[in-house]
DNA sequence: GTTCTAGAAC
DNA sequence: GTTCTAGAAC
């Protein structure tokens, strides 16, 4: 690496800190290699990912590993991502008279530096694999372009594999004694609409305030009008995109039907091609078992579409599969393939989809990110189907030993199994848009039924269903023969220790109470000792501020009757006492609206309550709250545990009780915006997508006033 | 209910 | 290295 010659540089020749900027894949370390092989210059490739005696070191080891180098003459390469403007700046500062700093921006589009990445096995930053995806992914989502001002006496970006080599042949051409011009280099205009474009998929910062309202808005919406600015916002991305989708075929991708703004209704599903990557599936049986499966399916369905994706110009599944599917006369509106990044279909490709499914390894664990995280990301997409196909590759984790006959059952089985889960949320999401008021968690199990997920775990054809948080290890045990009451009013499985104190109104026992869960009960036993705290007191409630609002306006209305805990204790001879908590509710709601008539008001109660003393929530719609922090924060509210006051009042009326859905389930179902239904990897991107979601709320919201606004 | 924090995930 | 989750203690 290092070439012996440290002979100090003449007076005209000032030494190079080149910065190099590009993803993992990007080709960085590739650059620096070409440049050093051919230079006549001494270089030295700080590398990050091998500066700990050939493991990887941290950012003060390269940064004096680069000044010792300095201080010998050579001029060096600080070969590591150096994404954004912090990252950069303490190299920056290695400049001086005699020092130049340069920047090389290796931009090159996000799926060929994940294709890379993905492919590379033994890389100097183990970065291999399906992971490569998601970590260049949440890189790209960082990036920050460098500029002059921060320093740098040069900046050349490269854009594509012929900016690349011209950037190469500079830096190999540069002798000891030359030096390059100031100045910026290859960068397209950055005031350009095309730029804002990749400034929105980079989340850069300083895109316009009004663009990227406007651009945040394309996310939640696929309109006409809509996607006509996002086109004229996007182009160089979309042009890329298009530029590499076959048109040799009927089954090429129709995406530029999509494009021209015509809405598809028709679910899809885009799936990748299972095992043929990384688990070295033969192609040619691949293809097969692709074709007839999909045949299979095709036929089952009514209008939905399959999508097979893959990153790869000129793919040879693809091709396989396109000429199989044209031989068997597979109608082309219902199955086609797509050239592009299955993680931005739509922004990337045009290509709408509700369903996504994710080629999976065994080390899947419920919680979302990377991958996941950028295909929720998605306008659109509702559901990402996980899929674990059979591994073939000797270096990975349960290979099959290149037994074919067990390979191809187990791909057949994923296929079928990915379709049949497609089906079964088709089928879902026909029957709630019928106005079914079921609950989703319901729904997931029928779900998870569906898909054979009695299978065991370790089975190289388990399919994942990460849908509502189900965890893998407690799927096999959930999805045993018929389901329990799920949803019907059952007994509290997170019963605490059982005390005389903790008896009910009725003589029933329910769980003990932890001092901290006291705290309504003392204020509904003695609300005149918590005047301060307390917004109004009658004989039969006491409505107060919630401590912690989850909200902009949040309130309870607590019941002041001695032993009635919760909503698991109310029976018919408290009807009169719902209707009033209710009615009081409604009139501080109405209060609130006429003070901001933008707020929607929900009224209703937990299934299981944490505190003592049965409450009614009074929340408004936003969750604009600091204090909404967690899964079970979002999904209290926004799930079946959240019991509607007008529901339980007419199930009280009807069947003397209130029906409760306690399960921990719901509480752990993945999070999903309350409005437009999208599933989101985690609470602050949940949290940041309804700031903006002006989508309508659901229909099954809008009826029975269970949804509080301004008078119209 | 919250806070704290280890460690998983990225 | 930073972000995020989830379990324990209160």
């Amino acid at each position: 690496m290092d070439i012996d010659n440290p002979s100090k540089p003449k007076a005209e020749g000032k030494l190079l800190v080149v910065i190099l900027v590009g993803a993992p894949g990007s080709g960085k370390s590739t650059f620096c290699e070409h440049v050093m092989r051919s230079s006549t210059r001494p270089w030295v490739r700080i590398c990050q990912d091998t500066i700990g005696n050939g493991k990887a070191g941290n950012k003060t080891q390269c940064l004096s590993s680069a000044a010792r180098a300095l201080k010998d003459g050579k001029s060096v390469f600080i070969d590591r991502c150096n994404l954004d403007r912090e990252q950069r700046s303490e190299f920056v500062k290695l400049g001086g008279p005699q020092i130049d700093v340069h920047a090389v921006v290796l931009d090159l589009p996000a799926r060929l530096c994940i294709s890379r990445s993905v492919k590379r096995t033994g890389h100097e930053g183990n970065l291999q694999g399906g992971k490569a995806a998601a970590v260049v992914n949440r890189m790209l989502q960082k990036k920050e372009l460098p500029k002059i001002s921060e320093g740098f006496n040069r900046i050349m970006f490269c854009q594509n594999e012929n900016d690349v080599q011209s950037a190469i042949s500079t830096y190999s051409t540069l002798g000891p004694l030359d030096n390059l011009p100031d100045g910026c280099f290859g960068q397209k205009n950055p005031d350009a609409k095309i730029q804002v474009g990749i400034m929105k998929f980079l989340k850069k910062v300083d895109v316009p305030v009004n663009v990227a309202s406007r651009e945040n808005s394309i996310r939640e919406s696929v309109s006409p009008q809509i996607v006509e600015k996002k086109n004229s916002c996007c182009r160089e991305e979309e042009e890329e995109a298009c530029s590499s989708i076959p048109v040799n075929a009927g089954f090429e991708s129709k995406e530029a039907k999509d494009l021209d703004g015509t809405p598809h209704d028709a679910p899809t599903l885009a799936f990748p091609s299972i095992s043929t990557s990384d688990f070295q599936f033969n192609h040619e049986k691949a293809a097969d078992i692709i074709v007839e499966t999909v045949e299979e399916f095709t036929n089952k369905i009514g209008n939905a579409r399959l999508v097979l994706v893959d990153l790869t110009h000129g793919s040879k599944i693809l091709s396989l599969v396109r000429a199989k599917a044209a031989q068997k006369n597979i109608d082309s509106q219902k199955f086609f393939t797509h050239v592009g990044d299955i993680t931005h279909l739509y922004s990337k490709g045009g290509l709408h989809c509700n369903v996504i499914a994710n080629a999976a390894n065994w080390r899947l664990k419920p919680g979302g990110g990377g991958v996941n995280a950028a295909i929720f990301s998605e306008a659109g997409v509702t559901h990402v189907i996980h899929v674990l196909g059979p591994n073939m590759n000797p270096q990975r984790a349960n290979c099959l030993n290149n037994d074919y006959n067990e390979g191809c059952k187990i791909l057949r089985e994923a296929y079928t199994s990915l379709f049949d889960g497609f089906a079964s949320i088709v089928w879902t999401g026909a029957e709630q848009s019928k106005g079914s008021s079921e609950d989703i968690g319901s729904k997931a199990l029928e779900l998870c039924q569906s898909n054979g997920c009695t299978r065991k775990h370790s089975s190289n054809s388990d399919q994942k269903i990460k849908r509502d948080g189900i965890h893998a290890s407690e799927r096999s045990k959930r999805c045993k023969g018929p389901q329990d009451d799920f949803g019907a009013n059952s007994t509290n499985s997170r019963a605490g220790k059982l005390s005389p104190e903790n008896r009910n109104i009725d003589g029933s026992m329910s769980k003990a109470w932890g001092s901290w869960a006291q705290a309504l009960h003392r204020i509904a036993i003695h609300p005149e000792r918590h005047e301060d705290d307390v917004l109004e007191i009658s004989e039969d409630v006491v409505v107060l501020n919630d401590l912690y609002p989850k909200a902009q306006r949040h309130l309870l209305v607590l019941a002041r009757t001695e032993g009635l805990d919760s909503l698991a204790n109310v029976r018919k001879e408290h009807l009169q006492l719902l209707k009033k908590m209710h009615a009081v509710g409604l009139l501080w709601a109405e209060k609130f609206l006429r003070a901001d008539g933008s707020l929607v008001f929900r009224l209703g109660y937990h299934s299981v309550p944490s505190m003592r003393q049965l409450h009614l929530h009074v929340i408004s719609q936003d969750f604009d709250s600091k204090h909404s922090k967690n899964k079970k924060h979002w999904n209290s509210f926004n799930t079946g545990f959240f019991r509607d006051s007008v529901d339980v009042i007419d199930e009280v009326t009807n069947h003397g009780k209130a029906t409760l859905k306690d399960d921990d389930r719901l509480l752990n179902m993945e999070l999903r915006c309350h409005r437009c239904r999208s599933a989101h990897p985690n609470i602050p991107r949940l949290k940041s997508h309804i700031t903006i979601c002006q989508a309508p709320f659901p229909a099954v919201l809008l009826e029975n006033g269970r949804l509080v606004h301004a008078p119209q």
